[in-house]
DNA sequence: AAAGTTTGTCTAGTGAATAAACAAAGATCA
DNA sequence: TGATCTTTGTTTATTCACTAGACAAACTTT
């Protein structure tokens, strides 16, 4: 017979204390140990014990004493934040962008390689430029490259292949077992969408919503769906196509066979070839954005129609998920004087009251970054989950 | 300074192991203890002795022996499901549905109440008849009424309230803590189409699933999300709003204020309308089939086209949620020889290869009863979880 | 009848958490 | 200034749940 289930003991018992532990001083540095025994109502002996054993591992150290409050001063703890780093990358249609970050996931080094040749071959060796090129970059530390992650415009599975890249034109390339075999350390590889979702959750605009909805807005349209807390990926990794949600019944044909796609009127794509159509030649969306800025009507109108069919998309999200939080996040964000009042506007006009009065529309808050933290996010809940599994020896 | 989370030490531990060891039992009955301890991983000691304190708790007994496989005789488990009995209602537009379950979920009895004056205080009475009716026929046990759950056409809080239920007409009725104050027992109100989907997932097609998305389909459309085995509902209760999905943009006003909304082409309420138009006087669902069973070929298109535009709404969950099971249910399920190969036809014609291939698209099987099950399950399961908080005594 | 298997209980031991005592270090106040 | 009170962090004794392994009971196989 098969295991069902995870038995509970006192291994588990230690291991969710301790990582309790962790994340508390992650979250509140600096604390003390007795603040953490009154915040986690873990007794201040278990603390004790817990923080002397991640000291030993070097996850933490002690910075010094704080401030009395009428009695002996406590030492303060701190998160080793340079005990490790991890490579995080947001793989784009024209560009690579990669960044290395500490344990904190601050940002220590950035890189940006632009590229035109398509072919996976071609990209992979800038890839591995750009990646060795940042692990030149990190300091001499305790653990090293903690993790190697990648955020992907595709269709990606829980175990890192991916399936399809349409606008890379990449169909089944197992990338991180690539990149695991290539440099032998833990490696994400996650839809570009789910990750800036978990980078807006955990260092962006949503850090204090559990139900929060990411809506990234380029050449084509993704949805990152973070459901109590945690990024939510569907049976196997494909939720959040809500770029071929159907908002016209038999509207136009969509290239993935559907008709009327969200992304067909709402996307990057959609306002760059209307803008042809309205005799913009060559236009991109930072030329719209500076003509609207001059008050060309027309590219304004071009904007605005473009944030009233996001509204119409948002609404239905709002109606689905009912979050708390609906972040609109990569390219189209740029325009947000333009397109945010018009989403707003259609929100106003159609969501349903129960739902609409719940919600907070906002711009992503770390712009280009939202991928790439949500990655190092990844990598970093990756290796303190791991460093907690196996109790390390010193 | 207020408590974080939860902190993990050994009454934990021993309430979630004993949770497995009852659900165990619950699932794969009748089961000996050697054979709980394989299945769970735990410790053949571990388990002679929670099995023995359920025993004294009444809430499992044994059953004689079981066949030898080459030793001595197992002593084989069984859940004590006469222990106690839930009320599980299913409050419906025109009538009112109840069930008496023991706590494997058997239906005891079975009562319905058809009503016409849809004012709270007159449909309370009603419920309040026939929820003292089940309770008479409940035989003598050792917990009696265990809980008495509702499930309700409209949007109900996470506290049970109901915001707004349009098809009745009534507007924040808190529910919950009127039958709580009546009864003195565990009450749950929930949405009828979430209680839907847990029926189904735990009794009916959907018990294989864990990503599980069930469409209600009646006067108007609600949907109940289960996702990673649990129900979702969003930040305060209100997800799954799909019958406000947009799949039309600016098309027909809907009364919720939004345009182009699903449940306008794809509901009972569409297709009774449809048969107006279209010269069948006093129509019903039941005339409907009935019309086309007999070859009827404008009966049969009118259900052939909710089926189209059913598929599109569905065609779009499978997109959002990639889930494993898309089920459905209610009223329209009937009409299931007519509507489901439209459906399918929609979807093959209009899904994305990689969600498409991973999904199932299934009738409800429980029929009428997917919702009071689903409730009969939460009712079941809370009890379940409150003995085992509370060591009992005895 | 003897040997081997399976079931279920019992006993000793382990490990992690807790409570409480205690030491260290500072604040407060007469 | 010195006595007392507070707060922090460690240490010690105790408790509790699980595990391993021994053991008895009951059954099958040879």
């Amino acid at each position: 017979m098969s295991r069902l289930s995870q038995t509970w003991n006192q291994h588990v018992v230690k291991k969710e204390n301790k990582a309790l532990v962790l994340k508390t001083i992650q979250g509140k540095a600096p604390i003390s140990r007795a603040a953490i025994a009154n915040v986690t109502g873990l007794n201040k002996g278990t603390v004790s014990s817990l923080v002397s054993e991640l000291i030993d591992e070097k996850l933490i150290h002690e910075s010094g004493t704080g401030k009395s409050s009428g009695g002996r001063r406590p030492v303060m703890l701190l998160l080793n934040e340079t005990a490790g780093f991890t490579i995080s990358v947001d793989l784009g249609v024209k560009s690579i962008l990669g960044v290395l970050t500490d344990l904190r996931g601050n940002i220590l080094s950035e890189k940006k390689i632009r590229f035109k040749k398509k072919d996976f071959d071609d990209v992979l060796t800038l890839l591995y430029q750009l990646i060795d090129e940042l692990k030149n970059d990190a300091p001499e530390s305790e653990y090293g490259i903690v993790g190697i992650g990648i955020g992907v415009p595709g269709v990606v599975t829980t175990e890192g292949e991916i399936l399809l890249a349409p606008n890379l034109g990449w169909k089944k390339v197992p990338l991180q077992q690539i990149l695991f075999d290539h440099y032998h350390v833990p490696v994400t590889v996650e839809n570009e969408a789910n990750a800036g979702a978990y980078g807006e959750k955990v260092y962006g605009v949503g850090q204090m919503s559990n139900e929060l909805v990411y809506a990234s807005i380029s050449i084509g349209i993704g949805v990152g769906l973070i459901l109590e807390g945690k990024l939510y990926k569907g049976l196997r990794g494909f939720s959040g196509e809500l770029g071929h949600m159907t908002i016209e019944k038999d509207g136009a044909n969509c290239r993935c066979g559907n008709k009327g796609c969200w992304e067909l009127y709402a996307s990057e794509q959609a306002l760059l070839d209307q803008a042809q159509i309205n005799g913009f030649d060559d236009a991109t969306v930072e030329k719209l954005i500076e003509a609207a800025d001059q008050g060309d009507t027309k590219a304004i109108q071009l904007l605005e129609n473009v944030g009233d069919y996001l509204g119409v998309g948002i609404t239905n999200i709002i109606h689905i998920f009912n979050p708390e939080q609906v972040v609109v996040g990569n390219t189209l964000r740029q325009a947000e004087k333009y397109i945010m009042p018009a989403i707003e506007k259609r929100i106003e006009k159609n969501a349903i009251g129960f739902n609409k009065n719940d919600v907070v529309l906002n711009v992503a808050k770390l712009k280009k970054h939202s991928t790439v933290m949500g990655i190092a996010a990844f990598n970093i809940e990756k290796f303190f989950e791991e460093t907690g599994r196996e109790t390390v020896l010193t």
